[in-house]
DNA sequence: ATATCTTGTAATCCTAACTGAAACAACCTG
DNA sequence: CAGGTTGTTTCAGTTAGGATTACAAGATAT
């Protein structure tokens, strides 16, 4: 399986918030029309940053803002933000191995280092990619 | 959305080959019993596996085994094995941003680099890990 | 060749997750 | 209070994973 969109999704929203904070109220309206999904879509995963400390909604006024120095908000943020791992793993383990087998006895202690193992190596990179180095590129790209 | 335990499950087996090839025959009802699931679902992977190049599965008579050696077959291997990700992109990204919009437009090719930074981190360590590691353990847990 | 065990594969069913969509109460401001 | 917006629920469609049943096809022993 694939990860979700709902991770690229939520990076273009928190991109379109600082680059159009000046210009616009940025709605869910205004963020499904840029991302072409449905709003509700976009009013999901906007409670799910907020819950993370990431951004502020405005009720009955509308628009949302980030309310954090750009730099310091990593990939790895918006993806536990968004992204719901059951009981933080990424590999999901069979659950019943046959505990009268002496590899089935011993085959979840045997992985679990391991693939604790890479999930710290995706979760390392993505903690090295912030928010800032997307502004970055797309200032490099519009110009 | 987890790996599924299809990876899991597909290391387990050859553990299980590799473990008993000389006392047993390796059949996919032999599997099933010390993984806990349906033979169906072995016979599927064993399926994949052997398209693979990892291992050999003998009809009519029946059994399967490693056809390589242990230390040259690492979990990138067996991953890409039996995972169908679609275009080997760990990512999926949401289909169609608006090219209207200078984010919409420029999404892409911001975050395409980045997130492919995130896949080869995992890539990588799944390469550094062997079968050969995993029969190591099993033979320190058992004794 | 026939009986027997096994693999390969198709067909069904069930469940969970993701996405799209409609609807509406709650909220805020002018 | 009117109008726009968010928060949330609900339903439906799609896809993927896994369990299960069924059976044709292959290989071996006798």
């Amino acid at each position: 399986m694939q990860i979700s969109s709902r991770f690229t999704i939520a990076v273009h929203m928190m991109t379109c918030m600082e680059m159009f904070k000046e210009e616009y109220k940025v709605t869910s309206d205004f963020l499904a029309s840029s991302i072409n999904v449905n709003p509700v879509i976009i009013r999901r995963i906007l409670a799910q940053l907020r819950d993370a400390g990431l951004i502020e909604v405005k009720r009955g006024t509308g628009g949302a803002a980030v309310i954090k120095p750009l730099n310091e908000i990593t990939f790895l943020d918006v993806y536990r933000a968004v992204e719901c791992i059951e009981d933080n793993t990424l590999f999901h383990f069979h659950e019943n191995p046959n505990s009268d087998c002496p590899v089935g006895r011993n085959i979840h202690n045997i992985l679990d280092d391991k693939l604790q193992r890479v999930q710290e190596a995706m979760e390392r990179e993505l903690k090295s990619i912030t928010l800032a180095d997307v502004m970055k590129d797309l200032e490099k790209y519009i110009r």
